[in-house]
DNA sequence: GTACAATGTGACCAAGAGGTCATACGACCC
DNA sequence: GGGTCGTATGACCTCTTGGTCACATTGTAC
């Protein structure tokens, strides 16, 4: 955690280093950013940096944290009635949040993606700790009720599965964010693009499986 | 390319350094991997190494000639008649012949999907140059095939599902390499695990939309 | 033997890393 | 004025990096 130094500064001042540390890490990952950089850039000394933040690791630590509260708020609506929904609905409602999260957040929404590339990394597997198991337990949860529920077929590895959707998931708005930028800015567009998304998962990619085009 | 001095070496010497360097790469990544740990485990001095390769991007470079060549050559018998098979049947010889050789060829394995991981460093997309771009033109070549043919879906772009399957292979290697090992060591297994991959592409993941268990 | 080229060596270099610390500054209290 | 507390500073530390270079060793030809 940052120091209680870090949090009397003036609020201006903080987010000028959190937006510098977040660019420094989303631009060069975690080992290669640089703190002599992220001091320059944002205009301290060295001696203040080292006065805000334990070390290297803490900055990373107290971003993930921010953008952690800041998604688990946009995507509260999305997660509170997964219970409810059906597996498809679910992950629908999963990904067109993570995707307009993405879009709206552009930065914030990269530090993940670095963060999940990167997931091997010590530090990385140190700071995330339980959380990395909790995102993919989501999905893992999700298709074991859809598996009792007779959605989901049940010779699937849950696991498996699980890795792959939450790949597929990253795959998908990083193509996305990276190729089609700005075009999908319309909530129903971005519905479309959610629809198909999940036909392609449930029913695959053959012309004559998938549901949708019948 | 390295120098001569480097070929003119006894083979065993060449063999050590190559392994030596593989491991490195693997295990470290291409930035963190350390000549100076290089030298240091294969035995020879900072001064041979800069004498057999230009530098430590020479190494990388000489590496993946190797794998490639490898690989093609395991791979050749799957690649030569992807033309005539259907859509379905090319991702599965694809596949199949890709993790068999990450089963039999692990480190060898192992760097290829480093590669794929860090595929936006610079000094990656300098040595994989056209090469990356090829390995996607194949899953698009089969992909827009298989729209003629009427095998996949007209709707899905067929540049987005490049790289979809492209992750989706990577993915499941990694899975089945990592979490299940020596379990699919017999080719029956093998082309079973292959089928259901080869389904759940096709047909999805749903219960009712699948074929291979009506 | 001498000569010459190929190969081997490790001290050395500059650059950059993460991190420390003695010192200086400015606001408040007395 | 003096004292003190939180903050700011940048020179400095050690370590590792990729890469160089003057020199030593070896092998072969004569």
């Amino acid at each position: 955690m940052p120091k209680e130094t870090f949090y009397n500064l003036p609020l201006e001042k903080r987010r000028r280093i959190e937006l510098v540390a977040l660019k420094e890490f989303v631009d060069f990952g975690y080992d290669k950013a640089s703190t002599n950089r992220i001091v320059k850039e944002s205009g301290i000394s060295k001696g203040s940096f080292y006065q805000y933040f334990e070390d290297k690791k803490d900055v990373l630590r107290h971003l993930l944290d921010l953008v952690k509260e800041q998604k688990l708020a946009f995507m509260a609506n999305s997660l509170n009635d997964i219970g409810t929904k059906s597996f498809g609905d679910s992950m629908k409602a999963l990904f067109s949040s993570g995707l307009q999260y993405a879009i709206e957040h552009p930065e914030w929404g990269r530090l993940g993606d670095v963060i999940l590339k990167n997931k091997d990394h010590p530090v990385i597997i140190d700071l995330l700790g339980d959380n990395m198991h909790a995102s993919y337990s989501i999905y893992e949860h999700l298709i074991r009720k859809g598996i009792e529920n007779g959605e989901v077929d049940e010779d699937i590895d849950p696991v498996y599965l699980s890795h792959v959707l939450a790949e597929l998931n990253r795959t998908t708005i990083e193509y996305y964010v990276n190729n089609v930028k700005g075009e999908f800015t319309f909530e129903r567009d971005l519905m479309d693009l959610a629809q198909g998304y999940i036909d392609m998962i449930l029913y695959g990619v053959s012309r004559g499986g998938r549901k949708r085009n019948d």
